[in-house]
DNA sequence: CAGTGAGCGAGCTTCCGCTTGACTT
C-alpha cells in the first residue's frame, strides 16, 4: 500500500503524474467538483448569513467513497487540484467530504505537468487557502442566487422552463442586440475604383483609388477624366516589415481557429481535443493561459532547429491579457513536439495538426517582408491610385502556420510589384468602378461569441461550449441558414474601347452557421434588460470579479459581499415579480375581416403564436402556432391569416379522412391513427400538399412502422410491443421505450413475463436527469 | 406527441464551473 495519496481533478492527469512520482505515491482523480449546493431552497440559507448547504453530487458518490477509503489508509494525502479558485475549492470540499485531518493533509499546486514542477510542489506543500475558497463560495452562491431567483420570474412572466444567469443571459443579449443592429442597418452605397496598369516594359499590376465615390455620376465623371489622363508613377517606396506568430492556443483561440480552418463547432473541438488529451498527445484543453513550460520551450526550440534550421527558432513567452485569466494550466500544446502527426481518425489528426503547427510557429522567428507601395497620379486634386506589393524575404514562422482571420473579404495583397521607376509612364488596360455597399456587423458564430465572452471576462474555458448548448436548448437562439435576397449593382469599366456599363446582380443577406435570436430569446432579453439591467450589464461579471479578488486577498468578507448584492437584488426582484406586466412580445397585426376581432402575434404557453380575439370574449379565441422561420416581430397580417387555414382536409383514403397540419414536431399528414411527418425541405407543404402525395407519405410510414414491428403480447391490449430500432430491438410500453438486455438473443421469443421484468428493472435504474435515486439501488447490492 | 394558449394547484422547471462516460430507437 503506497504511503501517499495524491488527488488531482482529471484521471488522465493522474496517470501522467503517477509515472513521475514512483511507487510510494498513488494518484487518483476527483473528476472535478465532488460537492455542490443542493437544489432545495436554493441550497443557500439566506436568513442565516447565506450559509451554503452542500451535498456530494449524485454522480460522485462512488468516487468519494473510494477516495475516502484510500485516504484512511494513506499516511499523507496530497490535494493537488488546480491552482485557481475552483481548484482551491475542490481541495477544500475534498478535505471536508473525506474528513481529512490537518496533520496528514497537504495542499500542492503546479501549473504544468512536468517531473520537475511536480517534484518541486511536493517539496513545497502548503495549507488550503481559505480566502481563495471563500472567493469561490461567493462566486458559487452569487450564481445560484441570480440563477435560481431570476429564472422563476421568467416562468411567471413569460413561459415555464426558461432560465436566466450571469453568463447565459449576457450571451443571449449579445446575439439579440447584434440582430437588432442588423435589422436597423441601412446599407450605404459607394463606388470603389480599381485599375489595372502596365508599365513601359508591359508588366501589369493592380492599384486601388484612394477615394470612394458617393454616387454613380461622380464615379462616371471620374472615369471620364481618366480616359484623358496621363498616368505615371509619382512615388515608389519599399520598406522592410515583420510579422510575428500568434500565441499558442488557449481554449478560446483553439475553438476559434478550429472553426475557421476546420469548420468544427466549439463542442466538437472540445470533444476531439479531449480524446487527444486522454491519449496523452496534447496538454490540457481547458485553459486560459498562453504560457508554455520551460521544458516545452526547450523541446520546441530543439525540434525547430533540427527540422527547419537554427535561424527559424526563437523562444518567446506570451503574456496572457485576458480579463480574469487564472492560468492554472499551460497553453494547449502537443505533449511531444517531435510527433508531427498524431491522433486516431481524420478529426483528431486535423486538430492535432493545427495544435502542433500553432505551438511550433509560436516559437519560431519573425517573418521578414518587404512591402512596396506605388502611388500613381490620378486626374484630380489628391486623387491617386495606390498599389501595394509584399515580398517575403525570410519565411520564419510562416513556413509552418498563419492564423486565420474572421474578416470575410480582406483583400490581403501579396505578390510582387513589377520593377518600375519614379516618373515612369503607365498605360491602363482597364479602370473599373464598381458599386459597393457598406456592411453591417457580422452575426455571431459560436466561435466569435466565445471570443466576445472571453473579452468581456464572462464564462470560463470549461463553460464556453456548454453555454452555447444551453442558450440553444432553451430556444433563445438558433443556428439557422438565411437565404438572402438579390441586389442589383452597377459596374463601369473604362478600357481603350471606351466606357462600358453593366448592371449585375449579387446575393446579399445570406448567412449560415450564425446564431440568430428566436422570438423567445428576444422577449426574454427585452424583459431582463428592462428590469435587471445591472445583471445584464456587460461589466457585471468584471465588477463582481474584482470583489472576488478582494475576498481572495483576504480584504473582504464573502458573506458581506453577497449581502451587499442581495440587499439590492432581492427586493427589486420581488417588486418586479409583483408589479411588472407579463412579457409576451405582443404585437397587433390587424383585424379579422370575418369577426372584426383583433389579430395579435405573441409568445404563448407553447411558443410563438397568432391569436384572433380575446380570452375574455364570449366565443373562444382562435389560436395557431407560428411556423419555422416566422417571427412574431416580422410576420405580416396576411401570413398570419394563412396559418388559420390549418388543419386542412385533403380528402378520403380507404373511407377515412386524410388531413394535413403542423404539430409540435413539425408538419404532418394524418390518416386514422397514423401521423406521418412531411418535410418542407422536400417541397411538401401542409398548406399545399395534395391527397395523392399525402397517401404516398402515409403508406411509406405504415410500411416503415411494420418493418419495425416484431411482436405484441396481447392483440387486444397492444401496450407492450417489441420493435426494431435503429440500434437494435427495443421494448415499447405505452409511451416509454426500453432497451433490451444484450443477453436476449431472439427478441421474437421474448415472453410477457420477461418483458415486464425488463421494464420493472429499468424503472429502478436512475433516469439520466434525476440520478439522485441511483444511490438507493446501488446500496441494495 | 399530433392540441394547446386563462386559471385552478401539486410538483416540476432554473444557475456556473470542475470533470467523464452513458446513452441515443
Amino acid at each position: 500500500m503506497p504511503k501517499n495519496l495524491v488527488i488531482v481533478e482529471s484521471p488522465a492527469k493522474a496517470k501522467t503524474i503517477e509515472k513521475f512520482l514512483g511507487k510510494d505515491f498513488q494518484v487518483e482523480s476527483s473528476y472535478g467538483h465532488i460537492r455542490d449546493l443542493v437544489q432545495k431552497d436554493m441550497g443557500v440559507d439566506v436568513a442565516n448569513n447565506f450559509a451554503p448547504n452542500y451535498a456530494i453530487s449524485s454522480d460522485k458518490k462512488d468516487v468519494v467513497k473510494k477516495l475516502k477509503k484510500l485516504s484512511k489508509d494513506a499516511e499523507m494525502v496530497w490535494l493537488a487540484s488546480d491552482e485557481d479558485r475552483e481548484g482551491e475549492a475542490i481541495a477544500w470540499h475534498l478535505y471536508e467530504a473525506l474528513e481529512l485531518a490537518p496533520t496528514n493533509t497537504n495542499r500542492i499546486t503546479f501549473s504544468e505537468i512536468t517531473k520537475k514542477a511536480i517534484e518541486n510542489s511536493i517539496q513545497n506543500p502548503r495549507r488550503i487557502n481559505t480566502d481563495l475558497v471563500n472567493a469561490q463560495q461567493a462566486r458559487r452562491v452569487l450564481d445560484r442566487l441570480v440563477g435560481f431567483e431570476l429564472s422563476p420570474v421568467l416562468w411567471k412572466k413569460i413561459k415555464a422552463g426558461l432560465s436566466a444567469g450571469r453568463v447565459q443571459s449576457v450571451a443571449v443579449r449579445l446575439i439579440v442586440e447584434r440582430e437588432i443592429e442588423i435589422r436597423n442597418f441601412k446599407a450605404k452605397t459607394f463606388y470603389k475604383v480599381v485599375a489595372e496598369f502596365s508599365n513601359t516594359k508591359g508588366k501589369s499590376f493592380k492599384a486601388e483609388l484612394n477615394k470612394k465615390f458617393d454616387n454613380e455620376s461622380e464615379a462616371r465623371d471620374f472615369l471620364d477624366q481618366c480616359s484623358k489622363h496621363k498616368f505615371q508613377i509619382d512615388s515608389l517606396e519599399t520598406k522592410p516589415a515583420k510579422k510575428s506568430p500568434a500565441a499558442p492556443f488557449t481554449t478560446s483561440t483553439l475553438q476559434q481557429e478550429a472553426a475557421r480552418k476546420l469548420y468544427f463547432s466549439v463542442g466538437q473541438t472540445m470533444s476531439v481535443a479531449q480524446k487527444l488529451y486522454e491519449a496523452g498527445l496534447i496538454t490540457y484543453m481547458r485553459t486560459d493561459s498562453t504560457n508554455l513550460s520551460d521544458d516545452a520551450l526547450a523541446a520546441a526550440s530543439a525540434e525547430i532547429s533540427e527540422h527547419y534550421g537554427k535561424d527559424f527558432a526563437k523562444t518567446r513567452r506570451f503574456s496572457t491579457k485576458t480579463k480574469g485569466a487564472q492560468e492554472a494550466h499551460e497553453a494547449v500544446r502537443p505533449t511531444y513536439f517531435n510527433r508531427h502527426k498524431a491522433g486516431t481518425g481524420d478529426q483528431q489528426q486535423r486538430l492535432y495538426d493545427l495544435i502542433w503547427k500553432r505551438s511550433i510557429a509560436s516559437q519560431m522567428s519573425d517573418a521578414e517582408l518587404e512591402r512596396t507601395v506605388f502611388r500613381i497620379n490620378g486626374p484630380g486634386e489628391k486623387l491617386e491610385f495606390v498599389a501595394r506589393g509584399e515580398v517575403i524575404k525570410f519565411e520564419g514562422f510562416l513556413k509552418v502556420y498563419l492564423e486565420g482571420t474572421d474578416d470575410e473579404d480582406s483583400d490581403e495583397q501579396s505578390g510582387m510589384l513589377p520593377a518600375s521607376s519614379k516618373g515612369e509612364a503607365l498605360s491602363y488596360s482597364e479602370i473599373i468602378a464598381t458599386q459597393r455597399f457598406s456592411k453591417h456587423a457580422p452575426r455571431f458564430t459560436e466561435a466569435s461569441l466565445v471570443k466576445k465572452l472571453e473579452e468581456l471576462g464572462i464564462g470560463r474555458p470549461s463553460t464556453y461550449a456548454p453555454t452555447i448548448s444551453t442558450i440553444i436548448k432553451r430556444q433563445y437562439v438558433e443556428k439557422s441558414e438565411l437565404e438572402g435576397s438579390k441586389r442589383d449593382y452597377l459596374r463601369m469599366a473604362l478600357s481603350v474601347d471606351g466606357l462600358k456599363e453593366e448592371k449585375l446582380q449579387e446575393t446579399t443577406g445570406a448567412d449560415k452557421n450564425k446564431l440568430i435570436p428566436t422570438d423567445i430569446g428576444s422577449v426574454v432579453n427585452g424583459f431582463l434588460t428592462e428590469h435587471f439591467h445591472n445583471i445584464l450589464d456587460y461589466n457585471f461579471t468584471a465588477s463582481v470579479e474584482q470583489k472576488f479578488d478582494q475576498i481572495a486577498q483576504g480584504q473582504a468578507e464573502w458573506t458581506a459581499m453577497i449581502d451587499d448584492f442581495y440587499q439590492d437584488f432581492h427586493p427589486h426582484l420581488k417588486e418586479v415579480e409583483e408589479n411588472s406586466e407579463r412579457a409576451t412580445g405582443e404585437r397587433v397585426l390587424g383585424e379579422d375581416p370575418k369577426s372584426g376581432k383583433q389579430v395579435i402575434a405573441r409568445i404563448g404557453r407553447y411558443g410563438p403564436m397568432i391569436q384572433i380575439g380575446d380570452v375574455e370574449d364570449e366565443d373562444k379565441p382562435r389560436f395557431a402556432s407560428l411556423r419555422k422561420g416566422q417571427s412574431i416581430d416580422t410576420i405580416s397580417f396576411e401570413e398570419a391569416m394563412e396559418l388559420f387555414k390549418l388543419p386542412r382536409e385533403l380528402g378520403e383514403y380507404q373511407g377515412e379522412k386524410v388531413s394535413a397540419n403542423i404539430g409540435r414536431f413539425g408538419p404532418y399528414v394524418k390518416f386514422k391513427s397514423t401521423f406521418a411527418s412531411i418535410k418542407e425541405a422536400d417541397g411538401d407543404d401542409p398548406m399545399t400538399i395534395e391527397l395523392e402525395r399525402a397517401i404516398e407519405i402515409i403508406d411509406a410510414k405504415i410500411k416503415a412502422d411494420k418493418e419495425k414491428f416484431i411482436k405484441v403480447f396481447d392483440e387486444a391490449k397492444p401496450e407492450i410491443q417489441v420493435l426494431n430500432g435503429r440500434y437494435g430491438p427495443y421494448l415499447k410500453s405505452g409511451r416509454k421505450n426500453f432497451k433490451l438486455p444484450k443477453e436476449i438473443e431472439d427478441p421474437a421469443a421474448l415472453t410477457r413475463e420477461e418483458a415486464e421484468k425488463i421494464i420493472e428493472e429499468s424503472a429502478k435504474k436512475p433516469a439520466k436527469s434525476r440520478a439522485r435515486k441511483s444511490t438507493k439501488t446501488k446500496s441494495k447490492k
